[in-house]
RNA sequence: GCGGGUGUAGUUCAAUGGUAGAACGGUAGCUUCCCAAGCUACAUACGAGGGUUCGAUUCCCUUCACCCGCUCCA
């Protein structure tokens, strides 16, 4: 990332906090690593995102019905999807690469294993007695480096019987920056008929690597192994002891904590319409292809959540399901990819800023036909906003098999029983929401009442996807006409969007904090609308727009036919 | 998970081993005020927990959170 990305993204979450779009979760308590709250514009936000999605995917199809799951479903949901095996694996690194193994993979080894207790920098250690104890005879010398190498730690030096040398060590040795020994111990797998030079070669790596610049390493022992999985087959380097990465949340159903009555909270919306896939057929009397949206909560146990929301541990999903035959998924596919190629554009991301990927044959997953990813540029990098994926009938397959239950579609044409195939464009609503704050930011110059020119910052979301849709303002708060009038209009106005009234402060000052927010349109009432400067004025107001800060002279009566126009 | 960095008002930044200042922002008031105007008043902060100390926001340790680079992302 560049510093003027950075430097970008930080702004932006800046933001986001100042005006009410996203806070950290529990923050009076200091924080919850991946975990995120929307405030009052970005609930807002939102919203207006999942609403739209929903109108597109759903309410504007005849082939989509809708649903909602549970969270919380039976565990052999999750064994049947595969979820739980893939999720539970023990992982271990490499401590020399740092390489991540799953420890189920690594081949039983045989050989012997040289243990190190730890390495001694010879040469920086001579040079530091030097330094440290130069005035003391030779014989002293080597006894106060024996004493040293007895030590435990560097502070044990500064224990030593001689007040002289405690002294010494206490304000010299302080001053040596780099280490002079590591007590850290270490082992390296040799492989039968290598030399134990090549295991020592390792080793010296592993504590050049934790600062010592001229290691030579001590406190050797050999021992015989027989097929172990401690080491790294690629090097010999001994592993971290095997670590659960589970990233699905674990829970119990019920009040006692048993085995019997775990669960997880769902790490994907997908699997709730698998599994109630017979039963929407049966009500909804669609036939193929045809598809059953959701949206929902999704929650993730990740390793390292990054990048504000991006990447958070609990998060929601938009996802469809667009159960086909066989032989019109691949058609299907570029049909999906394209379709939600169009709903970026028409929420303010336009294609030109998305970037697809077709993912690889080896980096989709091994039941997949074809997966498109659809990525943005995010301040921090290009990621991923959506998957439209060729899921074949992967998934109603393993339930069939799993739960006994046939998940099979008959065909009235052709009289034929088979699992329908399935096309998934699976969306992120926060990467979603996070890509539309992150699009709609902008900086630009703008003259205050002196004419002088001056940042201002202004979220340039689409009208559609705004989270207020018009402001509304007295010219001043102290003339009860003025105020009566501008609630009038609010009034008016409220049945059709979300409108947000302001009285305080200057009126620039009123149009400076709405650009901010990204409201796309203000309304002012002045004396004209009074009809007390010019009787022809009476009844119209000031209609100024976000971005060209242009205004227009509009009557209160065609306000709200003008306003629903251009946001909907 | 590893390495590096940062934590002081809503934001951006000061200062200090003796209990914290500013600017902008916010609130209230005055003002026929259309692009962050002016004046007045007010409110708001040392991430958390230990330790050292007569006394810690400041020094030390731990922890939490955020940022950056790796790693990971079924």
């Amino acid at each position: 990332m560049s510093a003027t990305d950075s430097q970008r993204m930080e702004k932006i979450v800046s933001l986001c906090k100042r005006r009410g779009f996203i806070f950290q979760s529990s923050e009076i308590y200091g924080g919850l690593n991946g975990l995120w709250d929307y405030g009052p514009l970005g609930v807002e936000l939102k919203r207006n995102l999942k609403n739209y999605w929903w109108r597109v995917m759903v309410h504007e199809r005849d082939d989509v019905v809708g649903m909602d799951g549970s969270i919380l479903m039976n565990r052999a949901v999750w064994k049947a999807s595969g979820h739980e095996d893939t999720f539970s694996d023990p992982m271990v690194d490499c401590l020399l690469t740092q390489r991540r193994f799953r420890a189920d993979q690594i081949e039983p080894q045989s050989g012997t294993v040289l243990h190190f207790a730890g390495a001694v920098d010879e040469k920086l250690l001579r040079e530091t007695f030097d330094y440290t104890f130069g005035d003391i005879d030779e014989l002293k010398r080597r006894e106060l480096e024996e004493h040293y190498r007895q030590c435990k730690s560097l502070d044990d030096l500064t224990k030593h019987p001689n007040a002289d040398v405690r002294e010494f060590a206490k304000t010299r040795l302080g001053q040596i920056a780099r280490p002079i020994r590591l007590d850290e111990p270490f082992s390296v797998l040799l492989p039968k008929g290598k030399p134990p030079e090549s295991a020592r070669k390792i080793a010296i790596q592993y504590y050049q690597q934790r600062g010592l610049a001229n290691p030579t390493v001590s406190g050797e022992r050999t021992e015989k192994v027989e097929n172990t999985t401690r080491y790294n087959p690629e090097n010999g380097s001994l592993l971290t002891e095997p670590r659960s990465f589970n990233l699905m949340f674990k829970t119990y159903v019920g009040a006692t904590e048993d085995e019997s009555s775990v669960t997880y909270l769902r790490p994907e919306t997908a699997q709730a319409i698998f599994v109630q896939f017979k039963n929407v057929l049966d009500v909804s009397r669609k036939k193929l292809p045809f598809g059953i949206a959701q949206i929902g909560k999704a929650f993730r146990n990740e390793i390292n959540p990054r990048n504000f929301t991006f990447r958070s541990r609990e998060f929601e999903q938009m996802e469809l399901e667009y159960f086909c035959r066989p032989e019109e998924g691949m058609k299907l596919l570029e049909y999906w990819k394209e379709e939600r190629l169009r709903f970026y554009e028409n929420i303010g991301i336009p294609t030109n800023h998305l970037h697809v990927l077709t993912v690889p044959d080896e980096e989709r997953a091994f039941y997949s036909k074809g997966t498109y990813d659809i990525e943005y540029d995010f301040p921090f990098g290009r990621q991923e906003l959506e998957g439209v994926a060729y899921r074949t009938d992967y998934d109603l397959s393993q339930h069939q098999k799993a739960s006994g239950k046939s998940l099979e579609y008959f065909d009235e044409e052709t009289k034929q029983k088979f699992i329908p195939h399935v096309i998934e464009p699976s969306a992120g609503v926060d990467r979603t929401v996070l890509a539309l704050i992150c699009e709609a930011y902008s900086e630009d110059e703008a003259p205050d009442e002196k004419g002088k020119m001056e940042t201002r910052t202004v979220l340039r979301f689409h009208p559609r996807v705004a989270p207020v849709k018009c402001a509304v303002f007295p010219l001043l708060k102290n003339k009860e006409p003025l105020v009566a009038k501008a609630k009038e209009i609010v009034r008016l106005l409220r049945p059709h969007m979300f409108v947000f009234y302001d009285e305080s402060g200057a009126i620039g000052r009123r149009y400076r904090r709405q650009d901010e927010v990204g409201t796309p349109f203000g309304v002012t009432v002045d004396f004209e609308t009074l009809g007390e400067k010019d009787v022809a004025l009476k009844d119209t107001v000031t209609l100024r727009e976000r971005d060209s800060m242009k205004q227009e002279r509009v009557a209160i009566k065609d306000l709200a036919a003008i306003l629903v126009s251009r946001i909907s």
